[in-house]
DNA sequence: ATCAAGTTTGACCAATCAGTCAAGAAGCTT
DNA sequence: AAGCTTCTTGACTGATTGGTCAAACTTGAT
């Protein structure tokens, strides 16, 4: 009849709480960690919560001790992913100069691929699965901040300060081509050979394709 | 003693015997199909031949009866994927206009994206996942002709004939903008609302890219 | 040192996985 | 219609899957 005892997975029932011990914080960040590795290369349905673990340096059952389910590991990746996955176009500026500003996202978002691969990746993964896991999050949050931006675009193309063309396709172009460099790095790699680096020169390149794009 | 009746699949030890009866071939394409849908949203380790054979309609020990392994029928799926993936950087034909000829290479990729999505997507499940059964493939065949292709890229923006553009960086962004379409359809498709057809403006847009990229 | 709380794990479970097999159903040739 | 081949499948297997649980081990405050 006494109540079980509960797990830290438990306690915190919705993401408010932050985990209290130093150990609970330590572990959580490392399954994270080895859970990004697994579920960016193989997807949710092909990872398995033994690779995570072995991966992670830990057992399976100590897993389940910080998390209450392979699902609830993959939530908590995406929940983290979404706070710095709008904030390079969140940070499109109206008031700068568009060509500047422009470009800065693309480099940012360049940023991206170079720090984070395996983000760029698991969020990949999740596209080509039709995403039905993040389909609220784009659905309204990113549709809402593309649609805003998508007009700024327009009206600097419309007061002739950057080239007509069509905002949406404007910035799906950053996102194909700078994710590209994370999500196919092993095929850039094998093409280019090993010892190259797959980013080089493609800031250069980008720069100069942006360039010559936005001019009016 | 006597030796097992022998399946389709083992009869046809190598690559060599194409399916016999109307019924092998109508079969081993029906499976095929659904499992480029499996393959191609889930990946390998994500996807199951139960999946598969409910997908096709057919029994799981029928699907066996056609194909050896859920691995064999992976492995038909890239056989018949490489043959159509490297055609159209082949067509670049050095005696032509090199903006017409870059330009045409751009259409026939989009235009796969249009026609092929699921193909696109198993393509890029498997660079995702490391290349791991793409790796000779990609280290030969595709390194070998895209190294020719560059140099041919190259040769043209010596000659003044294109913009001095890194030519690696130009195939890949070629395949970045164009595969964009297929591997991200559903992100496009809730962004622009779900009437709208992905493409719709694509190539108008990439037009006026690489024109404006390419100009000397 | 003690003790309660927090942490770890071996052993286990039901479900699902890829693949097998023998027997039956459907086609094809005569 | 007979007889042989091709095709199909229900019932199975051993391995792997996500997840549970009670017992054992650590840790930190007193």
């Amino acid at each position: 009849m006494s109540a079980p005892r509960p797990t830290p997975a438990e306690k915190s029932g919705s993401a408010k709480t932050p985990p209290r011990s130093r150990i609970q914080r330590r572990n959580r960040q490392i399954i994270l960690d080895a859970a990004l590795d697994v579920f960016s290369t193989h997807g949710f349905r092909g990872a398995t919560l033994d690779q995570i673990a072995t991966q992670a340096g830990l057992s399976k059952p100590n897993l389940l001790y910080y998390f209450d389910s392979k699902d609830a590991i993959h939530r908590e990746l995406l929940t983290r992913l979404l706070d710095t996955w709008l904030d390079p176009l969140r940070m499109l500026d109206a008031r700068g100069d568009p060509h500047a500003e422009i470009m800065a996202y693309m480099r940012r978002k360049l940023q991206m691929s170079r720090d984070f691969p395996r983000e760029s990746r698991l969020f990949a993964n999740e596209i080509l699965q039709g995403a039905p896991r993040m389909e609220p999050f784009i659905r309204n949050d990113l549709r809402a901040l593309v649609d805003d931006k998508a007009r700024l675009l327009q009206a600097w193309a419309d007061g002739g300060r950057i080239a007509r063309i069509d905002p949406y396709h404007l910035i799906f172009s950053i996102w194909s081509l700078t994710q590209h460099y994370a999500d196919f790095a092993p095929q850039i790699a094998m093409i280019r050979g090993d010892g190259h680096d797959p980013l080089d020169g493609a800031e250069a390149f980008l720069e100069h394709l942006y360039t010559r794009l936005l001019a009016p």
